[in-house]
RNA sequence: GCGGGCGUGGCGAAAUUGGUAGACGCGCCAGAUUUAGGUUCUGGUAUCGCAAGAUGUGGGGGUUCGAGUCCCUUCGCCCGCACCA
């Protein structure tokens, strides 16, 4: 333990706390005495406080400054209770970003994201997060992605790893593959040409392999929210259904799945889609077939462009044979038929699903009934759409009078018996594929030769790594053009042979940086002893919209990792929490400018620009012609608020208060926690990220409350600056308020509960302000003191070592050692005397029919006929009842009476 | 299109198993302190009403002695959708 020896006269003299020079007082000290540094050795229980890691941007915004407040409270506390934590903090350094910097401004992403990290890492030392820096990882360091290249190997070893064919998004005019936010509106981002599909030899992980067991595995999952686990339940998507064939005109098959064979009496066409066999074969002789597959390929590749796209269906009059009525089906190519779902082919059964209703309509095919919620309804109308819920099959032979769930068993009993189908189960779950055909991510450690083939890079020429010497300038994978870097002998051959260009998915760089976290030998990945020691994570905390993917991607990565016998938990996170966004008002104004450019001579130089408005359309009054509209953001420091409404402050003209909306820079909605943290020091903003908002939900930012924060870090000052450590006397009430507090507290912190954590240390505050110097009143302030130290740890580290640690070391040290030692870091989390958890007097509620007429006082756990008797003495219980008969009398124990007349 | 979520004062919100709706904070109002502003302290603040009282948890309906909480229905808003991280 570290020797902090204060000097009183550095701590503020004028009666403020000084976050200016105290909060970099005690990072120091923290620091100093290696505070927050996890022993995997120590013999104390482990808890494992996980906080998914920044992407480095550049600076730290206020949603990780919320974030990483709520873990570092954990973390803080679980310190409290007697854990040994481990709470770390790391950098998820590949992706685009940096990319995108190094074509805008010419750096390169390597330096502007090391940058970047340097940076942000001084941000978040600044708010005082109590992190194991000793373990600190960024995914670009060779020393990290090298062990991701060897983990990747052993899935390849392990059959997990294959190659095939998948579509992508290609602009034609800068020759490179788009991802799917550089997709807009169609169009690349740059270029500004149409996308097209395109198909590439890409790299998968067999994450299908685990649907099973990562569908399974969500029900033991208590400590995940509900809508996490249904979101990925609903991902991974198991559905039960038929697969049969078609026999076509042709004498070709073709295979469908279908979920609701119980609708099958009511399929009107089959439709395939336009990667389909069949339909790839028409495409060989006639060009009308291949034209229409090309502008299928027309825009891009994301789910919802795909079902929103307009339905479009070629007829390809090949005819097919329904299997139960013979009757023969139009075919059709449809470009809402997904080859990667299913077998690539369905049948169209437009009565009950709104796509193939859709299609039929377009099409003029026939729709019939073959659900109905009744069965005399056999034959009612559509009213315009689908009806794809519950009911009773009708006009469909066998099956009729059936209800839905009946059908499909039947229909599968039929189709096996008869041998023209099988059940099949389905996922939507797909392979994931992890290509990127760019410079900054880890390469795939793979070499192609053309005798060998594919073949890994062997583990001892581990790490593959980048080339430093890349441009950006040129479209394209810097690594695919790169003069020397792909050029390489086979390791089995050695032959002449080519270095896999892509690189890995950065989701991968995120599915294993927990392990990684937890043990770091230099020669492997991780070590499973020291993994077995912290893992699963305790308690993980990060956005929302990592709901599905990376926690998908890293519970199955851990999967594949103990089916390999790496390690021994299937489940990285034990529970998680997603927390809400923080928002801002916006500010924006309609600018409105001449479309043409100002040219001399055209008009007269001094004329002033006017506009008139003429319906919705903005008119240039000199030349007639319509004007361009814009709306410009303000950011809040250029605004001024009064009242309702809102000035900039230089021009003081008037701009609009727009929503509360998530902080973005487009919005220009951003406050620098930096520079809030400069004004009003770590704890105010530590304080603000806890306060008010249930922790799930949006936090709005608001000046006015990070001022009261500011203020409400003085007023425990000053109540703790009023310390008495030899006041005498017994304030009942307030030892009852303390300890309840402290339970309270505790149970909400465990919960995740800040918001209400925060409202109880107000009470309790308020309370203790109040109350006369007495022993009990030094106690709550003491109790107060270690509340508030994982949420403000500067100001209770202040006033520990100014106010009550010197004091009362003397007195209690030899009895209370931990409770009184140095910091208060390492202080335990206060006892609670159960005695005092329970109040002596209840408030009783007094009803007339369920309406509130009156409220007594009466002592805990008063029998029912003491609190009947007690109720109707009330005059105002009479005053309503007015002499009515009592038909009944319900009484709550300590809660309420209740009159019926 | 598919999937998920959220609606309670001027604002952020709280409310064991259905049992006093609005704790706590912000803002606002009034007063005290201060040379002034800020700070600090005291009191008030769901709506209507002088009051008694009535109304009130997006709207409508239901169950119940009693509904923010349970059921049905309806409206509005937000988020995700596989190459953003």
């Amino acid at each position: 333990m570290t020797d902090i020896r204060i000097d009183p006269s550095v701590i503020d003299g004028r009666g403020r706390f000084d976050p200016s020079t105290a909060d970099g007082r005690w990072q120091r000290a923290w620091d100093a005495a290696g505070t927050f540094t996890a022993d995997s050795d120590s013999t104390k229980p482990k808890s494992y406080i996980l906080e998914m890691f920044p992407y480095p941007s550049g600076r730290i915004h206020m949603g990780h400054v919320r974030n990483y407040t709520m873990g570092d409270v954990l973390a803080r506390y679980q310190r409290m209770r007697g854990f040994e934590v481990l709470h770390p903090m790391g950098w998820d350094a590949f992706g685009m970003p940096a990319e995108n910097a190094a074509m805008e401004k010419g750096v390169h992403p390597g330096g502007w994201t090391r940058q970047n990290i340097a940076q942000m890492k001084a941000q978040l030392q600044r708010i005082g997060f109590a992190l194991d820096w000793s373990r600190e990882i960024a995914t670009c360091d060779p020393e990290y992605y090298g062990h991701e290249q060897a983990l990747f190997a052993d899935l390849y070893e392990a059959g997990l790893v294959y190659r095939k064919e998948s579509t992508v998004n290609w602009d034609p005019v800068d020759m490179t593959v788009l991802a799917n936010e550089q997709v807009i509106d169609g169009k690349g981002w740059r270029s500004g040409a149409e996308v097209e599909k395109r198909k590439l030899n890409q790299w998968f992980l067999k994450i299908t392999d685990f649907a099973e067991d990562l569908l399974a595995g969500l029900e033991s999952l208590e400590d995940w929210p509900e809508k996490v686990r249904l979101m990925q339940e609903n991902w991974i998507g198991k559905s039960q259904g038929l697969e049969f064939s078609f026999d076509l005109s042709n004498g070709d098959r073709i295979p469908v799945y279908t979920t609701r064979p119980d609708t099958i009496f009511g399929a009107s066409f089959v439709a395939v889609a336009a990667d389909h066999p069949v339909a790839q074969a028409l495409a060989m002789n006639n060009c009308d077939v291949a034209s229409f597959i090309a502008r299928c390929k027309k825009g891009g590749t994301t789910a919802a462009e795909l079902e929103t796209a307009e339905k479009l269906g070629f007829d390809t009059e090949i005819s097919a044979r329904h299997p139960l009525t013979g009757a023969d089906l139009p075919v059709y190519i449809a470009n809402f038929v997904l080859m990667d779902y299913g077998t690539g082919a369905i049948m169209g059964v437009p009565g009950h699903d709104q796509r193939d209703f859709d299609f039929a309509t377009k099409y003029a095919l026939p729709i019939t009934r073959v659900v109905a919620n009744d069965p005399a309804r056999a034959d009612d109308p559509f009213k315009g759409e689908a009806e794809a819920g519950d009911g009773v099959i009708v006009n469909s032979g066998f099956l009729n009078g059936m209800s839905v769930d009946d059908a499909i068993q039947a229909v599968i009993t039929r189709a096996e018996g008869e041998g023209w189908g099988t059940g099949r189960t389905v996922w939507r779950l797909r392979d994931w594929g992890v290509s990127r055909q760019r410079y900054w991510g880890t390469p795939i450690p793979f070499i192609h030769c053309e005798a060998c083939g594919v073949v890994p890079v062997p583990k001892d020429q581990l790490p593959v790594t980048l080339p430093d010497d890349v441009s950006f300038d040129i479209p394209g994978n810097p690594l695919e053009r790169h003069p020397t870097w792909k050029h390489v002998d086979c390791p089995k051959c050695g032959c002449a042979a080519l270095r896999e260009t892509d690189t890995l998915d950065t989701f991968v760089d995120s599915s294993w940086y927990f392990l990684r976290f937890a043990s770091q030998p230099a020669d492997r990945p991780f070590d499973p002893e020291e993994v077995a020691k912290w893992m699963p994570v305790q308690h993980y905390i990060g956005g929302i919209e990592h709901a599905i993917l990376h926690l998908l991607y890293a519970r199955f990565w851990t999967r594949a990792l103990a089916h390999m016998g790496q390690i021994a938990v299937k489940e990285p996170f034990a529970a998680l929490f997603t927390q809400g966004m923080v928002t801002h008002e916006t500010y924006s104004a309609i600018e409105i400018s001449r479309v043409r450019p100002f040219v001399p001579g055209q008009y007269q130089d001094s004329e002033p620009l006017e506009f008139k408005k003429v319906g919705d359309q903005w008119i240039d009054v000199s030349t007639g012609e319509p004007a361009r509209e814009r709306v410009v953001y303000f950011s809040p420091d250029q605004i001024r608020r009064e009242g309702n409404k809102a000035f900039i402050k230089f021009s003081g003209e008037e701009v609009d208060i727009g929503r509360v909306i998530k902080m973005s820079k487009s919005k220009k909605n951003v406050v620098d926690p930096d520079a809030i943290i400069a004004r009003h020091g770590a704890d105010a903003v530590r304080w603000f990220m806890l306060s008010d908002s249930p922790p799930e939900r949006d936090l709005p930012w608001s000046d006015a409350g990070i001022e009261g924060c500011a203020r409400f870090v003085q007023r425990l000052w000053r109540l703790f600056n009023a310390y008495d450590a030899g006041a005498t006397g017994e304030d009942k009430s307030l030892d009852r308020k303390a300890h309840q507090t402290i339970a309270a507290v505790a149970a909400d912190i465990e919960a995740l509960g800040f918001n209400k954590a925060v409202a109880r240390i107000y009470e309790l505050t308020g309370a203790a302000e109040k109350s006369a110097p007495s022993a009990s009143r030094s106690a709550a302030i003491r109790a107060l003191v270690h509340m508030v130290a994982p949420m403000m740890p500067h100001l209770a580290e202040e006033v520990w070592a100014k106010f009550i640690y010197p004091t009362e070391k003397s007195k209690f040290i030899s009895t209370m050692r931990d409770e009184y030692s140095e910091l208060i870091a390492d202080a335990p989390w206060p006892a609670v005397d159960p005695a005092l958890l329970v109040d002596d007097e209840v408030t009783i509620a007094l009803q007339h029919m369920g309406k509130l007429r009156d409220t007594i006082t009466a002592p805990k756990g008063a029998s029912k006929d003491t609190l009947e008797a007690l109720a109707l003495a009330s005059a105002n219980l009479q005053r309503s009842i007015d002499g009515a008969a009592v038909r009944k009398v319900i009484v709550v124990p300590d809660r309420l009476v209740n009159i019926v007349t």
